[in-house]
DNA sequence: CGCCTTCTTGAAGGATCTCAAGAAGGGTGG
DNA sequence: CCACCCTTCTTGAGATCCTTCAAGAAGGCG
């Protein structure tokens, strides 16, 4: 028996993917930690600096970006609660990815010594952390496909889907309904397009009654004919692989 | 002392960037292997297959890519030799990437189960996979943002600045020249344009007299100029870490 | 030598961008 | 609770980058 914790989430996550003992589960619950508030529009993870600390989302919308020098953003992730949205700085000294919080946001400092110590301890953690990078890594690079071979309208179809499913809101009969508190400008920032290109595309999604936004909601009014136009398929996000499918590392030692 | 190994490549990739006992080099280098020759242009890793072994590129280009299901492919990463092309379907049970050969190449195939063996065996190994695995991200991340927030000449410059550096031609004085066994037509399914604009662009870079094209040889007469055009920071491939910035996962057993 | 891939070139069309400005919305302080 | 401000959304018109379609030239390989 355990009681709540605010890793619970994450672990839930590791455990859709990997084979975990009961006394591994512990270890990650177990893990210290730090909430803290971000408020939106806020960068608090930049390139460059040295973090000693991963990031998990417990409330709220972060999005992971790089810029170009003009300025010009492009969000490459979108981090959900649950997601531990800088778990490779575990490995990597200097991070790769700035954070930037889309909305409010509440997440959790994890320091990064104690991860590194039950990956140490626990092969089979490790390779479910690895594991979980691997995921973020295949989300990424379907997102290279929907910027380099699709079109605007279903690259926000895209988009949508994604955060659906892993909003776990689709798929489901009649209307699928999720918060989603991004701002025409990010998803902008996230597509490779302009403000005023999503706007329209979105207002034209509208028209063909596929999608409604307004607030900080989204509303897919037919999520079959939205996939089909979106060309998804959400075999990459890899939701709750089967458990004879699962690998899990045996400890050697 | 360590005779010559085909695996050598490889372990100086990850050398580069971790700290790894004698023991654990020699666990790597001793990773059972099996050569093979594939012909330009040939899938020889395909999605939904079950793989069970990871590709080491020995000699030629390997591509990674994705396709929509209008057929149109989009690469998301080159491989050249000493690169492990599918190093996280370790922890994976279906690749998430498909492979080809851009051009004629030779892989080494290493079973997964060795592979998974000394992850297990040494902590260190299996942080500088998940390491290395980290790198291919970033280097995403930047295919992404190349594609998202580039113009078609930045993304040719940009594509040809990373191939430069991370095959080690550049930085260089004079002309920075390098084999680039990779059609225009590929080049276009990387950066996400047509094979005509792509050749139209590449003409133009010459006229410019920044680069020269020719037979798969590429010629870059000005690398600082390309840099700046190509809005490029090497930063991200993370080429030779330095030594106290490295992070070693201790043995806890 | 012949075939198939790759490269090159032209012309026209279209998707997306840029610039500009006004409307709507949400939060904050008086 | 209202007024204000700043962010976000919306709309229009013109410009441009890139695509599409088409076809011929060049190059590599058996």
């Amino acid at each position: 028996m355990r009681t709540h914790s605010d890793l619970q989430p994450f672990l839930d996550r590791l455990n859709s993917r990997s084979i975990l003992t009961q006394q591994e589960q512990q270890a990650i619950l177990d893990l210290p930690r730090h909430a803290e508030q971000v408020r939106s529009n806020r960068d608090f993870v930049r390139l460059g600096e040295r973090v000693q600390h991963s990031c998990l989302v417990v409330d709220g919308i972060v999005g992971g970006f790089s810029q170009n020098s003009n300025g010009a953003r492009q969000i490459t992730a979108f981090f959900i609660p649950g997601d531990m949205a800088d778990l490779q700085s575990v490995v990597q000294s200097t991070p790769t990815t700035a954070l930037q919080a889309l909305s409010v946001a509440t997440i959790l400092k994890i320091p990064h010594a104690a991860i590194r110590a039950v990956a140490a301890r626990y092969p089979a953690v490790a390779a479910a952390f690895w594991r979980d990078c691997m995921v973020d890594t295949a989300v990424l690079a379907q997102w290279v496909v929907n910027i380099g071979r699709r079109d605007a309208r279903a690259r926000i179809a895209h988009l949508l889907c994604e955060a659906a499913v892993r909003l776990k809101a689709a798929p489901a009969k009649g209307d699928v309904v999720f918060p989603f508190a991004v701002t025409q400008l990010q998803m902008a920032d996230a597509t490779g397009l302009t403000p005023v290109h999503i706007n329209r595309t979105i207002m034209a999604l509208r028209k063909e009654e596929l999608v409604t936004i307004r607030g900080h909601t989204v509303w897919i009014h037919d999520w079959d004919s939205l996939a089909e136009v979106a060309d998804f398929d959400p075999e990459y996000l890899q939701i709750d692989v089967r458990p004879e499918q699962r690998i899990r590392i045996a400890e050697a030692c």
